[in-house]
DNA sequence: TATAGTCTGTAACACTTGTTACTGTAAAAG
DNA sequence: CTTTTACAGTAACAAGTGTTACAGACTATA
């Protein structure tokens, strides 16, 4: 753990903290598909990502799920941290995107190290930040787009995240992502085959240019 | 601005606190239909509500405009403060609903109490948390309602706001906040006149019930 | 009062998305 | 090898939303 704490957060976050933060933290290895958070979940300790991806939902009250946006190495997830000091539950659940490990930190250390740390403060800031950005890139997408310009960014992003240009995912999971039906996805991902921007095969998808 | 200054924030922050901000605060006031903070502003300063009601919204690259959520008093725009930090401009349209008057604190003031007043910290990260929240609402509303549920929850949310059942607005103006046609908004408002929700009049909508 | 401008109602139509149903094919399980 | 299940393609239709056009009613102003 200290090595990867110190490659991925030592330009980050001073020597002392690192210290700090690998006497108290607890490291976490998951695996592709684990729930990390779920909705409704309590949260006492906050994760620092130190290798793999995480995809954060939204879920609707009945049955609707919707993609938020995917947190990488070096990320944390400022939801949970929300959640830590406002003590409510979970708004979101968090799934493995790929395997992958976290250090879990307990929430009164966050707290103490903001007052006692400036590089601590200015790295949740910081994610806080992008965490707000993401939401906003969110709502874009949802109030200005249309499903096939969000099943693009859908394919972009996810290409990006996995390192490939070939997605194993089927129409159904792309749906389930998107809050949309399989029909419809499949229909758009065969207008983009037709222009020639990806190729079908069953259960994967290839990014094609 | 003393006085209401320790009013509103008085339970919020410490004594020793607001008295650092009357020092180097300035007091704004501003008027229904101002624009206070805009698209690609460079924001130095933040503000703390005093009085009334602002309303965030977010534009499309092209066109489009979308009401993200109100701010009352009490409040801070977190925006504001993400921009600030990050030395980025503005994300975000800041236009206020009503008559009312903000206290500007230098960004450079922003950070160094993070370090000095817990409750500093406190109320910035409770504002933070409000604000994600808020975007929360604003992505379930666009990602699992149909636009005549949005619209009853703006009219509702409107009411609140001004604290009023009659609303003095146009068709064509939801239509901008909703980030939809003028067309679309009259049909649906005449749907709900019908359902007896609501009555409508020219220029304001009064909500039964 | 006459005129221009604003606001609303409505119709007709196009486009996007959601839904249901059915088919064929590939993969997995037996 | 056979059966079952999962995945994808497609059609036909429904519903929701966006667009254009026009008319009538109200308001402000000259």
């Amino acid at each position: 753990m200290k090595d990867l704490l110190h490659q991925i957060y030592g330009t980050l976050l001073e020597e002392a903290l690192l210290n700090e933060i690998e006497q108290v933290a607890m490291l976490k290895e998951f695996k592709e598909g684990d729930v990390i958070i779920d909705f409704g979940d309590n949260i006492k300790k906050m994760p620092l990502l130190l290798s793999g991806a995480i995809k954060i939902l939204r879920e609707d009250f009945d049955e609707g799920e919707l993609l938020l946006y995917f947190i990488e190495k070096g990320d944390t997830c400022s939801m949970s941290m929300a959640c830590c000091i406002g003590d409510t539950k979970s708004e979101i659940r968090a799934v493995a995107e790929t395997d992958g490990q976290v250090v879990m930190i307990p929430v009164m250390y966050m707290e103490l190290w903001l007052g006692k740390y400036k590089s601590w403060r200015n790295y949740v800031f910081a994610s806080y930040n992008n965490r707000l950005k993401e939401m906003l890139t969110a709502i874009d997408n949802l109030a200005f787009m249309n499903m096939d310009k969000r099943l693009i960014n859908y394919l972009l992003e996810k290409a990006k995240i996995n390192n490939t240009k070939e997605i194993n995912i089927t129409h159904q999971e792309i749906a389930y992502d998107l809050n949309t039906s399989r029909v419809v996805i499949s229909r758009l991902l065969k207008a983009l085959e037709k222009d020639g921007k990806i190729k079908l095969h069953r259960a994967y998808i290839e990014i094609l240019k």
